[in-house]
DNA sequence: ATAAGTCCTATTGTCCGACAATCGGATATC
DNA sequence: GATATCCGATTGTCGGACAATAGGACTTAT
């Protein structure tokens, strides 16, 4: 007959009671994944998702709350909630904004851009067709065409130049993660060029380049001219006295 | 004296009035990011917030729903809500959540890693120290002494070894950013290492010699394998029979 | 017949008040 | 000093209520 031990060495797991709110959330969120909810459809009332979850309206609502920020439901105010499925800009956006939450600095963007932008465009030079450079060249002319002191175009279509590359390679997943890069840099991209006078030219020159070398299926050189595009970005920091310690708002 | 144009050119601003919850969360949301609200603090009551806000608790707790998705917010279950800084992890999460939410495929995760990762591996050459190659041998040789059936644990020390290397960059973005692709990844590989039975040596090869590469600071070598690596992952699929084209649960 | 005005209903946004559960701390007990 | 007990504060949930309005149906005017 064995003793008991001394010291017992049994594992309960853990209880957690998850409230009401949350299991609301993950209900609809259930329904909506699994398709049963198509896109576009309309959500029942809350009168009758209360009744048919059998919780209160405030607590459906507080489920819904949830559900509002993740983008998988539609609200015109005053209006039924309706099923919709999340583009890449709103990926772009609220993982921008889960990075700016969390506290990166304007350094640490500038080295991640660094580090996925010229393999782009190095990837670019083999996968990309006339259709995209074409489009490459559509925002490159409308660039050239902007004046010098109209900065708030000339970081509109800088950025669209690099969103251009990321839309060439037909994937949601790189389009989305480097537009929340270019979004935590365009601060930044705003004060440079209106610091730095001869910012635009140089955007130009390397963008001309780039499609050079794209043209010419050069991924070498689209690579070099990117990493001098970005790294010209970084010189224009300095220039502007933007500290790279800064905490990007 | 001018006739009025037949047709009115004037444009109004759209009036949009704000629902009062999503004020709620703005103000709450501003008062965190300007550091009034400081990390580690605890807000306010629900009943002071109400009496603060001039709202009633219910459209208080909406609010505050909205800030739960976002991490900004840590609540313990019947504790006051504390302040927090979303680290790493709650970024790519929410950003795996929020690409799985738009409906991304195997084939675009893959697609992307592709991108991704053999330009962090060349990068990885020249930036990594000791501290940074000693923890991949870490990682590396806790996989060495997994079992061959112990897939879980493959599949896991496989991760983290990816991690491994963006972190190794010292920069929360690429970390969160390639620990969000490992999360979409993460299925088929399972699915790959328990369909195909040299799947765990293939892997450990590709990481020595990923390894042996870093410690030369050898970029393209580094870059070489690691592109074997990953595409050895997909050959994976095609031999575990997964379609590149399912989307991602 | 098309456009504009009128009414009605359903639904959302907001409020009020209430109560059980429970967390944290103070207090009493051994 | 450690344990048990009590208590106030706070959250989670509930029920009901009402104003505002979006969306139709219906009528009217040009």
């Amino acid at each position: 007959m064995t003793t008991a031990p001394l010291k017992s060495d049994h594992r309960f797991p853990p209880i957690r009671k998850v409230p009401a709110y949350l299991k609301v959330r993950d209900a609809i969120e259930a329904e909506i994944l699994a398709g049963r909810l198509a896109e576009g459809a309309f959500l029942p009332t809350e009168s009758d998702l209360c009744t048919q979850l059998d919780v209160n309206r405030s607590t459906v609502r507080e489920g819904i709350r949830l559900l509002e920020t993740s983008g998988l439901v539609e609200r015109g105010a005053g209006k039924r909630l309706r099923v919709r499925r999340p583009g890449t800009g709103d990926v772009a956006l609220s993982t921008s904004r889960a990075l700016t939450f969390s506290g990166v600095t304007v350094l640490q963007a500038w080295d991640a851009l660094a580090l996925f932008q010229p393999q782009m465009a190095a990837s670019a030079a083999t996968r990309f067709g006339p259709a995209e450079i074409k489009a490459l060249e559509a925002t490159h002319t409308r660039l050239t065409e902007t004046p010098a002191d109209d900065f708030e175009n000339i970081v509109l279509y800088t950025d669209d130049f690099f969103a251009c590359i990321a839309v060439g390679f037909d994937n949601p997943i790189t389009t989305a993660l480097l537009a929340a890069l270019n979004r935590l840099t365009e601060a930044g991209l705003r004060q440079v060029v209106a610091a730095v006078p001869d910012a635009r030219t140089r955007i130009i020159t390397a963008q001309a380049n780039l499609i050079t070398a794209l043209k010419k299926q050069d991924a070498d050189t689209a690579r070099l001219w990117m990493t001098r595009h970005i790294d010209d970005l970084r010189r224009g920091f300095d220039v502007a006295g933007l500290s790279m310690d800064t905490l990007i708002v």
